[in-house]
DNA sequence: ATCCAGGTTG
DNA sequence: CAACCTGGAT
């Protein structure tokens, strides 16, 4: 989480870990002023036709589970690492998306293998996508998200390349259902005891680590998939990481969400989109995503990954997944999504659909009244 | 009591 | 699909 993407707001002074928790706080708490303007100022033009999802076709996923479809993917691109350099907080503005021509709403058709077989779909480019993506992009511009303002993130920020990719890759692997505070404080612990490289880990036993990352979700389980990765790095990469997408999927621990993220954060290397429960969730609120045959939601992340694919362009790949999850850490929230503050609601086909309010709060009964 | 925290595994 | 871990929010 918080050390996965990559955009940073903070600069730490020498540790990257030094601000641990300590004067930052989730933005969602801290109320004092909204982030921006609650006027809707986009024109409501006709939402993208949903029909109200027909539910319940359960497709199956087969099973094939660390094998990921790289359907639609332009493999080309063994882009080396370009530059390490990271991104400053100028950099963090999005800048508007450009109309390109693979923008252009409409429907094409798309071959798909299910199960081995051929299958062609039509498959829709969002109407107004574009304008729905600029509008989120303003609200992250103005507003503070977790996923920006924790950002010690790039864990190793300040370790040369090698380690600096190792660490990324351990913060990935502890990130999930964690609080980024929770993991932030993980990683510190780590680096105190000098433990962000193979070796170092390799040489520590199980419980050790175990008692440093605590309480990061499911803590007993990552200290063994650490121990494990950081064996494989040390046999097979000579202490760094693996530079591949399915090198990366056969690491104990690490599914399609965090290699397709170590992938863009550490090699600069984008072959998929990062899909997490974010991502995942607002794709299909905002009716960006279906299943192959259909007009259901997507089931799951991967699901939604690669119909996101199919017509997100790709210079979008990247930076969807800090966007959204900054948007939904604060806005398209999965619990009551503050729908009334969205300057796109205009063009959500979800909006207001879910409840907005805690429980209505409870009415007197007339006898009960003075 | 239930859901969520940028999921992954057998 | 249940398990994996725990604390905080509703």
């Amino acid at each position: 989480m918080l050390f996965s993407h990559r955009f940073l707001l903070l600069r730490a002074p020498i540790s990257p870990f030094r601000c641990a928790g300590k004067g930052l706080r989730m933005a969602n708490t801290r109320s004092s002023s909204r982030p921006f303007s609650p006027k809707p100022s986009i024109p409501s033009s006709g939402s993208n036709g949903t029909s109200k999802a027909s539910l319940r076709c359960r497709a199956r996923r087969d099973g094939a589970k660390k094998t990921v479809e790289t359907t639609g993917v332009p493999s080309g691109e063994a882009s080396e690492p370009k530059d390490d350099r990271l991104l400053d907080i100028e950099e963090f503005a999005y800048k508007p998306v450009k109309a390109s021509k693979s923008s252009t709403p409409g429907t094409f058709l798309d071959t798909t293998r299910v199960k081995g077989f051929a299958v062609e779909s039509k498959v829709e480019t969002p109407i107004n996508w574009e304008l729905v993506l600029d509008g989120i992009k303003k609200m992250r511009f103005s507003g503070n998200a977790p996923v920006d303002t924790m950002g010690c993130e790039k864990a190793g920020r300040f370790f040369p390349p090698k380690e600096r990719r190792f660490a990324v890759l351990i913060s990935s692997l502890l990130s999930s259902q964690t609080k980024d505070e929770v993991n932030h404080g993980a990683m510190k612990r780590l680096s105190d005891n000098g433990l962000l490289d193979a070796v170092s880990i390799v040489k520590t036993d199980e419980a050790t680590i175990a008692k440093l990352i605590y309480p990061v979700g499911f803590y007993l389980r990552k200290a063994k998939y650490m121990k494990k990765v950081a064996e494989v790095c040390l046999a097979e990469y000579d202490g760094d990481i693996p530079d591949s997408l399915n090198a990366l999927l056969s690491l104990p621990g690490i599914g399609p969400k965090m290699a397709y993220l170590v992938l863009n954060v550490a090699w600069n290397n984008v072959q998929g989109i990062c899909v997490d429960t974010h991502v995942h969730r607002i794709s299909n609120r905002l009716g960006w995503v279906a299943q192959p045959g259909g007009v259901q939601k997507t089931r799951s992340p991967e699901e939604t990954r690669i119909s996101l694919q199919k017509w997100l362009p790709k210079e979008e790949w990247d930076p969807i997944n800090p966007l959204l999850v900054g948007f939904g850490q604060t806005v398209c929230t999965p619990l009551r999504p503050k729908c009334s503050i969205c300057i796109v609601n205009q063009l959500c086909p979800s909006a207001f659909k879910e409840s907005q309010t805690p429980t209505p709060i409870k009415k007197l009964k007339r006898s009960e009244e003075s």
